[in-house]
DNA sequence: TCAACTGCTTGATACTGGTCAACGAGAACG
DNA sequence: CGTTCTCGTTGACCAGTATCAAGCAGTTGA
């Protein structure tokens, strides 16, 4: 680390603020929603907090036994699954708040490798004993069930991206989709680093690391955005909206 | 109907043996996995079973509030997206004993349409009312979690597919996924009528209706598949497994 | 029985994105 | 401080799939 960004700066004051479930600043977008105080502590006293997993570290591995949900704190994470010949397929790329691991549940077999992008800090959830706890708190339970659904309604707009659109198209959804999720925990939604490599973004979008990096030179060209390694501006939002919209075939 | 196809016939007799879940014969495949026959009681009185769906008419369409989950218990369905400018995803295929709608859950709005590609009959599950019953029926909460985890597994399967694969690859992964799944129903596993249009495999496998067309004509040239309409029969199994692995770039 | 329609097949051609290759920049390391 | 490695960019070329078009078969309906 040589110097903070901005970023860091801001993930150092958040990993302060929250000790624990009931305090943590990402309560609207991980689990205890809608609980009052008294099952909120039940919830923390199950949850491992502030695990660090080092950038390039695996937090679990495709055919490792399932125990745990886990909600990140602080960083990246990427998940992918790799098929029998050993080709990867990045499934997903998760920030602070989101779930992973759920895919596991059914099987007690964790389905995919997840990865951290950079320094990160995950929260435990003992699923066996969230369960439970669910029982008794049922906004805890259909809170549950809302986080795979969301899940599931998502990999539907991932399949969608796959089977319909063009090079273009998935790069400027991609990219609208990272600046959403950012500008949601407070970062900028025009500037931010991707952790990613062009390959992992590839691997995603069902593309090539070529056809991605010349896609990217090509929005910079148009003023779309600017590209300064893994920095990205974006110039103008409406227009990369706009390649989303019209360029359909 | 002109005439009864050995499917049709093993569907009737299906149909007439089950009157409800605790005798169903699609429980392996369904919701009540672990119960004891009091439970099972207690589920039969929520679900009501045997609603009919004509084929082509959509069981819930985008943007339809959320009631319930529904079960396939005779006949064939499809799931679609569709993205702002009109275009479709087919998003999965589903037989009897599988479970549809919960994508819908995270908001209580469905997010896609279920169309029957057949003459088909489903049970409803009331969302609430399962919840509920799941609060105090550890193994149907547990069941329920495991279904959703099911799905998203699979669907990182299809995005695998869409992302990674060429259209030869696709459509032999997709023929004995089908295979596979009829076999488990007690069809045969080598000889089945495709129940939805060329169109819709391609737009799940994200292809277009031409390529499918020709792929599955040389599949039949090579003497893998015999291909007359929609009645497809598996000549050379071990031959298609292979497209799967070898084919690979 | 014929017309109209939908779904399917096949061919010719175009074009997107993949492949291969060379090179450059920055980071990691001795 | 230079070496090595990974990551990214760009170009030339190619392959696979889409597109466009024509025609056929089976089904529906008048």
């Amino acid at each position: 680390m040589t110097m903070l960004s901005p970023i860091q700066v801001r993930d150092i004051s958040i990993r302060q603020l929250r000790q624990n479930c009931s305090t943590c600043s990402l309560r609207e977008l991980c689990l205890p929603i809608g609980l009052n105080p008294e099952e909120m502590r039940e919830l923390d006293s199950l949850i491992t907090q502030g695990r660090p997993v080092k950038r390039g570290d695996g937090l679990y591995r495709a055919g490792e036994p399932f125990r745990s949900l886990f909600a990140v704190r602080v960083g990246f994470f990427k998940s992918s699954v790799i098929s029998e010949d050993g080709r990867e397929q990045v499934t997903g790329f998760h920030m602070s708040g989101e779930l992973m691991g759920m895919d596991a549940i059914s099987s007690d077999v964790h389905t995919c490798d997840a990865i951290a992008l950079e320094d990160s800090e995950v929260c435990e959830l003992p699923f066996a004993e969230i369960e439970n706890l669910a029982r008794e708190v049922p906004a805890l339970q259909h809170h549950l069930y809302k986080v795979m659904s969301r899940e599931i309604v998502r990999d539907h707009g991932v399949m969608l991206l796959l089977g319909n659109m063009k090079a273009e198209e998935r790069l400027a959804a991609f990219l609208l989709n990272l600046s959403q999720r950012f500008a949601l925990r407070g970062y900028s939604a025009t500037s931010f680093h991707l952790r990613m490599t062009r390959e992992e973004i590839g691997s995603y979008l069902g593309l090539k690391l070529e056809t991605v990096s010349r896609i990217l030179s090509r929005f910079q060209d148009q003023g779309l955005i600017k590209v300064q390694n893994r920095l990205i501006e974006i110039i103008n939002h409406e227009g990369i909206k706009k390649i989303l919209s019209t360029c359909q075939d």
